[in-house]
DNA sequence: CTTCCATTTCAATGATTCTTGAAATATATA
DNA sequence: TATATATTTCAAGAATCATTGAAATGGAAG
């Protein structure tokens, strides 16, 4: 994963909605959720959805998967780790201190 | 950290300069950088370099500090690792493939 | 083939962000 | 006090992003 891609996946994170997004496709785990039950889920329109759906996906931070007429989103987990990578490692030179979110 | 200092976090890395200025101050270590040779390095206005100091200091990600008539501006690993937190566990409850960045 | 349903695309609008250069502020020195 | 230096603030304009509702697309079913 390189910069450009890493500032599009922050941008992408940098906003409530697909915040709230993100947290419900992790609830939803492997199999996924229909972009209308995100949206009826978050009280939001299928438009809107759309966008920030759309967004997601362009940062890779999410799939996208047609199942008939209706559309699969699930989280790319493996993205999400890529984007904290290239922060501690990348940007933070592997600071301890920064490295230690993930620790006990 | 919550949410919404979260979401300011990503919307201040969520560009280029701004991500070679932290490069930058990572590279300086705990000296930090006086704010005009942070502009110098990156070839912007003062002005310019200013408005994005601003940026990251009001995300948390930096501190500053006056000394004289200069400012020193610092990485806040501290801040950066609170965010990583975050996204790790409060966006994705500990996910082992996203937790796996810190790993070996 | 027509109709229905889920989703996306589009156009218009408003809000936010970024850049630029000039003016203001804060501090040091003559 | 006057002057110089470092930085920030301000105002204007360009660019990007978000929301809305209408129209278009893709696919299933009568």
């Amino acid at each position: 994963m390189n910069e450009e891609q890493v500032i599009e996946a922050f941008g992408a994170l940098s906003n409530q909605t697909r915040l709230q997004v993100l947290r419900k496709l992790v609830e939803a785990g492997p199999a996924g959720m229909l972009a209308g039950d995100v949206a009826e889920a978050l009280g939001a329109s299928p438009s809107r959805m759309s966008f920030h759906l759309s967004t997601l996906q362009a940062a890779g931070i999410v799939t996208s998967e047609r199942q008939s007429r209706q559309m699969i989103y699930r989280v790319n987990f493996q993205a999400i780790g890529e984007v904290m990578r290239f922060l501690l490692q990348d940007c933070c030179k592997g600071n301890a201190t920064v490295q230690s979110c993930c620790g006990p």
